[in-house]
DNA sequence: TTGTATGCGTTATCAT
DNA sequence: ATGATAACGCATACAA
């Protein structure tokens, strides 16, 4: 690989000369930034992006760590915080942690290692302790882990809310809410807390099923669901996320319940699954890309030392399609 | 952020006896041993992977090109590439080129100036001689560009087989497959030469339907799925991919047409939406963990210099479900 | 307008 | 068993 001494020798000046035309700072005579120019082509010299970090103190990298990046939401926030984060010259180092903490605490000290300017945390499996003393950029998006470490998430009280009141709106007597084990400490707790005083404060009775620490291990989900029915054969609302309601429309149509005659589902992302299930899925539409441009531009902030906001809630909407 | 400079300060010794510990090299003493890792953890220090990279002219990353981590696909691919890669002490750079050849030229130049010790391609946009030019380890995974370049797919012509034979088997008389565009000249239209010869040769009526050249234009589909039935109301039979699936099982359900009892659908991947939908979808699975796993030893057998199969063909398997 | 020298953090080579 | 020094590729302060 050729390197800046190489253009330098081809082009007959220096290496200061040929980094003054590849960064375009100071003055250069026409003639010299065109014979640069040309040795660069020729050579197909390409800048050392390592040799620049060592330099500048700075990597342009940022590391992203997700539970899993072949879950719907999480895949889509990747996609997102990718391009915006390009967008401002930044490249993702990706972290699947599969909410494993040894895991997790190994990816932060690779990419302190690699000196990444920032991380954005979509997974916390640690003590809140070990996020504050890493002493680096970093923001937690559909999370929150601490008052002091800056988050973006979507207003999930205000989503709990919505669904609740939607599904008693259309005439259910009975509801249930499928999610997450609530000793993650997850934000999909609050989700639950509104619900539980929504249908509470309207007089309706309701239920919850948890899923084991193993969130997104969706083989459990079946059992569950069908447990959940077979408990609560009158239960005729369920409020739970998309892949989860996906879950729960098979077990209804297995069981023989129409949805959303018999059985109303409510979803909560609004990722691509929900417009593909059948019937297509009524859920709590998370903004995905506003959550993620904000996140991007959280820790960007960070690095740049600019003020950042310590907490973005965002609005979530409620999208009414067909399953409830 | 402290340097080995300051540790060795610290413990009272060179940085080249620091570098020893760091890298349990040469001959040290047990008492040096200790007050150097002493000295480590108390400046809580972390050795810059950036230097090192400058040094030995690798930097333990590798390059991952997609279209979009968001499609449940590559996402998986991208899940199971970024675990492998870790297993053998690399890390991801992760890049979506939307299918597009600007961003594609763009990223590919990123990753280079970056000194990516490889590169793993889901996405091909670009000419041959680019990718050939390249000069570096490269491996392409579901594509195949070009004879010369090391890529790893599965049997796209027997998957095809087996779908067309199945949905023959079950009794369908007139077949249809939804495929991306031909254009493109992806592996897929492998799948339709296949899908074709088998049912010609069994005598099976058989139409094609193509998406536009944004493939991951997924608003698209309601569209050309409604026209296929409108266009062939007698099709009994389909052949897609596994988000394809999603909608023409959609559709059918809006036209009255029940699944699989008058319209069987045979997807192609085997996916996380697979086993989603409803009904369950029969389809051809594609062993992503292993296509990943592979494509990770071809880049990193690149690496290192050893030689690497230039073409991997993993075997692919029918899954039957619910839809045919 | 261009060149010289220095240093970023690390490891390898060659001493001692 | 440990230390001094050069080198990796680049950008900057200072000279010319």
């Amino acid at each position: 690989m050729p390197t800046i001494k190489d253009v330098a020798l081809r082009a007959g000046v220096t290496v200061t000369t040929v980094s003054r035309v590849l960064n375009n700072r100071g003055y250069i005579s026409a003639m010299t930034r065109e014979k640069v120019g040309l040795a660069m082509k020729e050579l197909d010299y390409v800048p050392s992006e390592v040799a620049r970090s060592l330099l500048r103190q700075r990597s342009s990298l940022i590391g992203l760590i997700l539970p899993a990046v072949n879950h719907p939401f999480f895949g889509e926030l990747a996609m997102h915080i990718e391009r915006c984060a390009y967008e401002s010259g930044y490249k993702i180092l990706l972290c699947n942690s599969q909410l494993d903490s040894i895991k997790e605490r190994d990816y932060i000290d690779m990419l302190k290692r690699h000196k990444v300017d920032g991380i954005i945390m979509g997974s916390h499996t640690l003590d809140v302790h070990e996020y504050l003393h890493l002493s680096m950029p970093i923001v937690t998006i559909d999370r929150k882990i601490d008052g002091r470490i800056p988050s973006v998430t979507s207003d999930n009280r205000q989503g709990g809310l919505l669904a609740t009141r939607h599904l008693i709106g259309r005439g259910c007597r009975k509801l249930a809410m499928f999610g997450g084990s609530l000793q993650l400490e997850l934000l999909p707790n609050q989700r639950y807390t509104s619900f539980c005083e929504e249908a509470t404060s309207q007089g309706i009775d309701h239920v919850l099923v948890e899923t084991d620490l193993d969130v997104f291990d969706f083989s459990q989900y079946t059992a569950l669901v069908d447990k959940l029915f077979a408990d609560h054969p009158d239960v005729d609302g369920v409020f739970t996320s998309d892949v989860k309601a996906a879950y729960v429309i098979q077990a209804c149509r297995r069981l023989g319940k129409a949805v959303p005659e018999d059985v109303k589902v409510v979803g909560y992302d609004d990722s691509q699954v929900a417009s593909l299930l059948m019937p297509r899925l009524t859920t709590i539409r998370q903004p995905m890309e506003t959550m993620s441009r904000r996140a991007v531009e959280t820790v960007i902030g960070q690095i740049r030392g600019e003020p950042v906001p310590l907490e973005t809630v965002l609005p979530v909407e409620l999208v009414v399609r067909e399953s409830a």
